[in-house]
DNA sequence: AACGCTATTATTAGCTT
DNA sequence: AAAGCTAATAATAGCGT
């Protein structure tokens, strides 16, 4: 049986469908609302703007919320992408000590307990050789650590030759490197659970401070704006 | 003068406001459809539990959709909470290699154009002594690095001695981890732009890897489950 | 615990200022 | 280019399985 609600719905349906391009005109809205767009590159520059500006503060508002339901950490790092450097600018600039015409774009972040928390923990990942972390980790730590470097090269040889092949030769610390693309399903579940067993070995720092931290390295706009979430 | 949807919404309105409680059951609705919750922490466990698989998977394809949209890079990197050890378990599991029972959470990660490339981007952010990078970087680099340098210490010196006085003494190094919540605005940005100009002179590997990569440092479901979003 | 299913709320595309 | 606005689409809370 069909309800009043719905008998409505269907009969504006019935009339004029929303997806119809004659909608707005037809009955007069203001605007024509949220559309649905293709998820590629936008290509014109100022609407990549626009949506570069909007999406972000709503994916750092999503990653505020999460943390706070949750109580996982987590962070989101964005970097606006890098100014092509302007053709005919910045020769004037050089030597001047100004930001460097090739400049980088800026960076936005936020993190639960704190964007250096979290990339902390992640710390010991792709991009860094694995032992320098020694320095950080207490005595008891370091044994786990040797002894979990033992099981891992049983494992790693146990998974097969593989992951090995893709490591350049003589480089045993850069064993990460290895193509990951290259392992099954079932063998890169056994690979990843190795890497984060080391991880958790790893771990420095068991100390719970628990705050929320963002941080917006940028010029930010001339008005002052204020986030419409939490930062806590 | 209202047009005919809008008098059809007023109507509905009128007849019984979606927020009632009453609402649902008055129009015998299947389910109450989304309501509003409080930001913050879920305190049953379950509840959390589909929560963080929920807006996790949100956040994910935000990230994708942001990338992709924008060209930007960005990451977002989710941990699970550390799991409670549980009472009586993981006895039996050690010495056998198995995972510790007080073993940390799971890492879930997205990244455009890699994880890996973003976090090499942040690399000697917060977590990270800088110096030690300079072995990444080439003479000319290395050269406008010390240059850069010199800049800061003016530059800090001439901001004041907030940040200094919240240096632990003697470590320079470490200079980056000064309570940056007592600075000022205006000096915050401009310690800020300090920091991000050190970046851009230190960043190495300038060749563009154009990829898009996901990991999931984690079990995963039994049943298979395919990302309801593009990872590429 | 992972899915599927709505009915709501939340986010945002396209405009205007 | 940063806000505001509105009407759409997108995400998701609460359930059932």
């Amino acid at each position: 049986m069909a309800h009043v609600a719905d008998v409505i719905f269907s009969f504006a349906q019935t009339v004029i469908a929303p997806k119809d391009p004659a909608y707005s005109k037809a009955e007069g809205k203001k605007t024509k609302g949220k559309q649905v767009i293709e998820i590629r590159r936008i290509e014109n520059k100022e609407r990549r703007q626009v949506t570069f500006s909007k999406r972000k503060a709503g994916l750092l508002k999503k990653q505020s919320e999460f943390s706070l339901l949750c109580g996982a950490q987590a962070v989101v790092i964005i970097f606006s992408k890098k100014q092509e450097p302007h053709p005919q600018q910045g020769d004037n600039e050089a030597g001047k000590g100004g930001k460097p015409s090739g400049g980088g774009g800026n960076l936005f972040a936020m993190g639960t307990p704190s964007v250096d928390h979290v990339l902390r923990r992640v710390d010991p990942l792709p991009g860094d050789e694995f032992l320098p972390t020694l320095e950080h980790v207490d005595a008891a730590a370091e044994r786990a650590v040797v002894e979990s470097m033992r099981r891992r090269r049983r494992r790693m040889s146990a998974i097969g030759a593989k992951v090995l092949k893709a490591v350049p030769a003589g480089r045993e610390r850069f064993w990460w490197e290895a193509d990951v693309q290259a392992l099954g399903e079932a063998e890169l579940l056994e690979f990843a659970r190795a890497l984060q067993r080391l991880r958790d070995y790893a771990r420095r720092r068991p100390a719970y401070k628990p705050e929320h931290s963002s941080f917006e390295f940028a010029p930010g706009p001339r008005k002052k704006v204020r986030p419409k979430f939490a930062v806590f």
